[in-house]
DNA sequence: CATGAATGAGCCTTCATTCAT
DNA sequence: AATGAATGAAGGCTCATTCAT
C-alpha cells in the first residue's frame, strides 16, 4: 500500500518535471537526463515507470484531460440551454489553458501535430471534449436557439479553432493579457452567428 | 548575370526539396543530409546559400507568402465591400493552402510554434495578411456593413483560428476532403456574427 | 527437506529455462529480465541461486556435462577394443548434441570461447571427456591397434576438432541433416589414418 | 589522388586498431569510442567508413582473407600431387593463424559464430579457401592418391575442424607453442586415413 | 564557387545487479 | 526465502556545421 503511494509519487514526481520541461522547451529540446536530474530520479527508473520519451510525453496531458473533461461534463449536467453550455465550455477550456500554460503548451504546440498521439489512447479523453461541443450545438439546433442551417462540424470547428489560435497566440507572444477575459465578447459573437434570428423565429411560429 | 542566374536556380532548387521534405516529414526528421542528396547540391553548398537549417526552413515559405500577399492585395483593391474582401480573402487563405499543402503543413505545423520565426522577416509578409483582415474588418465597421461593438482582434483571431484548424485537421487526418467548399458556409457564419443587425441598423437610424 | 527439494525445483526451473535462452539467443542476447519472465522466478531470485549471469550460464552445462561423462564411462568399461571405444565416444558426442542442440550450442558457440569458464570447475566435467578419448588412444597404441608413432595430442585434437567443426555448422546451417549418420564414415578416416599398418604389424612381429 | 590515399591510409589505420581491439578483447568489449581514441579519429568519421560497429568488424578479416587466398592460388598452381596441396594448404593455414593471432581471434572465435557473417560477402572469400581444399581433395581422388570411397565433405570437416580447433586452443590456452610444428603430423595421419593403400591399389590393378 | 571530408556534441535506451522489506 | 523497486554505468549512432582545397 505505502509502496503504491510511493511509486504514485514518484510517478507525478517525473510528471510534474515533464510538463514543466516539455512545456517550457518542447519535445527536442527536453531531455530525459534532464528530467531525471531536476525530479531526483535516475534516467532508469523513468523508463520503468515510461516507455519511452514520447510515451512520457503523452503520459502528461492525459490525466490532466481526463480530470478537466469529469468536471466539464459535471458542470454541463448543471446547466440549461446551449448557449450556457457553449459559453461554460469556452470559459473552462480558456482558463484552464490559462491556468495550466506548459499543459496548454504541451497540447497546442507539441501533441496536436503529432500523428502517433492522435490515434492513442490519450487523445479519446479530448476527443470526449470536442464532442461535448457537438452535443451542445444539436441541443441548441433542435430546441431552436440555434439555426437550423448551421454546420455543425464547422460550427465546432470555429469554437476549437479560435480557442486554440487564442490560446497559441497567447503563448507564442504573451498577449493577450488574460484569455478569460475573451470568454464573452468571443461567445457573443459565436452565438451571433449561429442563433436563430427572430425572423427565422416568426417564421417557425407561423 | 549568367552566374548569378544559376545560382538564384540552384536556391530554388534546394527551397523546393526543402519545402517537400519539411513539409513532408517535419523539421527534426528533415536532414541536411537528405535535402542535398536529393537536390544534388553539396550540403556545404546548402550552407553557402542559407545560414543553419532553421534558416533554410524560414527562406521556405517567405517568397511564398510575398508572392501570395501581393496576389490578395491586387485583387481586394478590385473588391467593393467588406463582406466581400473577407470572404475574398478566406477564399484565397484556403485554397492556397489546398493547393500547396508541404507549404501549409510547413507554415500551420512547423513555424507558427517557432518562437524565432515569429520574430524574424519573414513573418513580417504573413503579418501583412493578417492586416488585411484586420483592414476588411474595420472597413465593415465604418461602413455599417459589421456592428460597431465587434473586436477586431477577436474577430480576426475567429477567421484565422477558424482557417488554421480546417487547414490543420485537413493536414493531419485527411478530413475534410475539400478545404474551398467550405468557404460559404464559414463566412456566412461569421458574418451572421457580426453584421449589424436589422435591429441594431434600426437603433442606430433612430 | 521440502524446502530443499522446492528451491532444487526452483533452481532447475531457471537453468531449464536459460538453456532454452542462451542457446537460442547466445549470451548477449539472452537478458536475465527475460529468463526470469518466462521461468516466473523474479529476477531478484535467481541472483539467489545464481552469483551472475555468466554464473548461470556456466552452470547449465555443468549438470549436463556431468551426466553426459558418468554415461560414458559406464559404456566404455563394457567395450573392448580402442577403435570400439573410440567409435563408441564419437558416437556419444555426436548424438548427445544432436539430441540437445540448446547445450551443444552454449558449448560449442559460447563456452568455448569464454577464458573464464575454461579455468572454470563447469570446465572440469568436460576434461574428463577428453581424458578418455586420450586413454582410449593410449590404449590402442599399447595394444598395438594404432600405429605407436602417433601423437596423441593431435588425435584427439582431430577427433574433437572433427566433432566441433560438425556440429558447430550443423548449428549454423542446418547441414548435414543428421550427426550421427557421420559417425561410421568418420570413425573409418580417422582409424585409417592412425592404425597399425599390415606392414607395420609385420615389422613388429619381425 | 592524395586526397585518396590519405582516406584509405585513416580507414587502414582503423582497421589495424579494430583487428586489435576485437582480436584480444572480443566484440562486446570493444566499443567503437575505444577505436577511435586510439586510432586517433574521431568516432563520427569511423561511421564514415563503416557502417555499423558490426560493419567495422566484418571489414577486418575481408581484406586479409582476399590477399591470402590469392597467394593460396598462387602457390598451388606451382605445387603437383594432392597431398602436397593439402600440405601446402594446412600449412598456410596455420602459419597465416599463428603470425595474426588477432585475426585468427576474429576469425574463429567471433565471426564463425555469426550469422550474419556467414551469409555476407566477406564470408565468400572465405568459402573460396574451403573450396580449394575440396579441390585438392577430389584430385587426390581422381589421380588415385586418395581412397576413392572417401566422403569429400567429411575430410574437408576433418581438415578444417583440427585446424580450427588447433588455433582455437592455441588462442586460448597458449597451446600448443606452435602450430606450424604441427603440419607434418597432422598431415601426416590425414594421408594415412585417406591414402589409398597398396591392398587397394593391388586391388585396382588386378 | 563548390564540395569532400571531418567532427563535436549529444541523447535515448538497456540491463545486470543490489537492497530493503 | 522471495521479490519489487531502483539505478549506475555505458555505448552506438546521428547530424548540423565547418574548413581546406
Amino acid at each position: 500500500m505505502a509502496n503504491f503511494k510511493k511509486i504514485e509519487a514518484r510517478k507525478t514526481q517525473i510528471l510534474k518535471t515533464a510538463e514543466r520541461f516539455f512545456g517550457e522547451k518542447g519535445f527536442q529540446e527536453t531531455t530525459i537526463s534532464g528530467i531525471a536530474k531536476e525530479s531526483k530520479i535516475s534516467e532508469a527508473s523513468i523508463y520503468e515507470y515510461f516507455s519511452t520519451k514520447e510515451g512520457l510525453l503523452f503520459s502528461v496531458p492525459t490525466k490532466n484531460a481526463s480530470e478537466l473533461f469529469k468536471l466539464m461534463q459535471f458542470h454541463l449536467t448543471l446547466i440549461r440551454g446551449a448557449e450556457n453550455k457553449l459559453r461554460s465550455i469556452i470559459y473552462i477550456f480558456l482558463s484552464t489553458n490559462e491556468e495550466n500554460p506548459n499543459n496548454a503548451s504541451i497540447l497546442m504546440l507539441i501533441l496536436k501535430h503529432n500523428k502517433k498521439f492522435l490515434n492513442s489512447e490519450g487523445h479519446l479523453e479530448i476527443k470526449k471534449g470536442l464532442k461535448m461541443i457537438d452535443e451542445a450545438i444539436e441541443e441548441g439546433i433542435l430546441a431552436g436557439e440555434f439555426r437550423n442551417d448551421i454546420n455543425v462540424y464547422l460550427t465546432r470547428s470555429m469554437i476549437i479553432g479560435t480557442i486554440e489560435h487564442l490560446v497559441t497566440s497567447w503563448l507564442m507572444t504573451g498577449r493577450p493579457e488574460s484569455l478569460v477575459d475573451l470568454v464573452d465578447p468571443l461567445i457573443d459573437t459565436i452565438i451571433a452567428g449561429i442563433q436563430a434570428t427572430k425572423k427565422q423565429i416568426t417564421d417557425m411560429e407561423s
